[in-house]
DNA sequence: TTATAAGCGAGACGGTACGTCAGGTCTTCCG
DNA sequence: CGGAAGACCTGACGTACCGTCTCGCTTATAA
């Protein structure tokens, strides 16, 4: 199942992101689909997580004692995920679905970004910093927006200067 | 024909904003609408950038020398714009179309944020700031970041908490 | 099984009598209807079968002497039986897949339909009449019609001139 | 539209009669389908009523002054029309779609039914017969049964008993 | 002043997808 | 090990919008 909505993903477009048209991909019925998931939003939604669990089945950050290399470190790889074409697709197609359906949006926060966000605060909470939650946000922020809105595109040089600002908003 | 747009946006769902429903409410053939925008999100889109017009007629921000204050009323009156029921409808709607509709997007970069952002910038190169534009990244991601994944509610402490943490990651 | 039938040929409408339905109202699997009876029409059929027999067991039909009286009777009773809104109903749904189902329509003929002609028409030879078969066909063929099409109500009025005119039509 | 119907009627079975196929085969959306019939049963019905008045127009009944011979003819051109195969498929749908829908029904019975029944009482009546309506309901009945139930096969030679019989029955 | 054209409303149309229902088949598992 | 339970594919249902189109009716300009 997950395969199909993948498959579509990386040759489709965006809008071929369907319930109709996964289920076809999948060799499903609809009504197999439906008693699964109650729209292609949710569908979408566990094949990105499917997906980004197949490489590590759990948020591991790295810890080694130098937050600003750590926060490098865990910013790249989010950076690659997205930059990922299939991921890209895939999580824009979340996204858009995410402003108009409010249950999936919830589950959203729960399952994927809560975690992530935790994570990275307790990794904040480790090096001594307050009000973790609020940098974490400051962290994840200006990545979101520069992904979201495709200002300009991601590059190692922005990503240092931008944890360096981070950690310097942290500071007491 | 915003009017419509504008009604639907208050009184319907976020569903409610087609191309048939608008044109339907706005009393105008959909072959007239298709006229004048290539697609739903382009009338949305315009339809808040007219509104966001008829407060202000331009993006005038404040400059009392008080880097964070102004920071302050910059963000507070964002906050207040996004907050709006209408108009919170209808940037969700934008900001879902945006995903899937390239055209779009870059039209939205062109003709709403950039604006807001250089001349953030401005504001913050006249503090003497440098790499503005970076910052005003770091000024506008997590207030993006909250609004799309409604993570928390904004309220005034936390904006002036954001402030004070974009101006420190700015000096020098 | 047939109580499930029957319980939702009186409180359902027509539409409501499908192997699913019925499945889940007697609180069976399809698969256990299935492997009794291989379409809904035939289960309506053998409900419908069983329901007429638990009134009288076995088409037993009046021999009083006097034809045009007994052939009243009988009238009167189909009339009573088709009348009853259950029945009705039942049959209704049984005619329909007569149409569509050729095995069924064969097995309503054996099973249902000739026993009742060949009473008549055995009652008919009884008293004398040449032709039975055709002759129960005349005095058939006008009930179901006014039966099937609902053109107009049964009263005892037309069901004695009816017979009237059968009989007048047996003669030699 | 109605040439998608009959072809359907002619090459397929009785079940691909539906509003998803006739829409497919007329190269029509279903949408334009709904937009002018509110079920498959009324398509087929207007599809059968267009067939037959494409052939005569009107429902012009024979008098010669001889009835048993005009009622010999009549029989013989309504059991002609339902013995072609397409009309036979057509009316069994129908007939199948009379049962379950009640407006249908009521159509039919305004639009086709009451028409030839009305025609065949005038002529009736010409011929001096009492209660015409009824008389034809014991002229229509029989056949209608034997077409309906599938009993035996219509043959000339039952036409013409089955008239002789209605016309004494009919007889003072 | 009248003819001509442009613009607009209305809405029909071929499509695609939606979400649901029922029909039959096939596997699985329990007694 | 045989039959009940239920998952599954299929196909049809009726609806909502999409984007394109044709039809008349205004209305405003030009002859």
């Amino acid at each position: 199942m997950y395969d199909a909505v993948l498959v579509l993903a990386q040759t489709g477009s965006i809008r071929a992101l369907t319930m109709e048209g996964i289920a076809a991909r999948a060799g499903v019925s609809k009504q197999t689909l439906y008693s699964s998931w109650p729209s292609s939003g949710a569908v979408l939604f566990d094949a990105l997580l499917a997906q980004s669990l197949d490489d590590d089945g759990v948020v591991a950050l790295p810890d080694t004692g130098d937050l600003a290399a750590d926060l490098f470190t865990i910013a790249s790889a989010m950076i690659a995920e997205m930059s990922d074409p299939t991921q890209d697709t895939l999580l824009r197609a979340v996204t858009a679905q995410l402003q108009v359906d409010d249950a999936l949006a919830a589950e959203y926060r729960e399952r994927l970004f809560d975690i992530q966000q935790d994570a990275v605060a307790a990794r904040l909470t480790t090096a001594g910093v307050d009000g973790a939650d609020e940098i974490a946000e400051l962290f994840f922020g200006p990545i979101l927006h520069r992904w979201l809105l495709r200002t300009r595109p991601f590059d190692d040089a922005w990503v240092r200067r931008h944890v360096e600002r981070v950690v310097r908003a942290a500071a007491p």
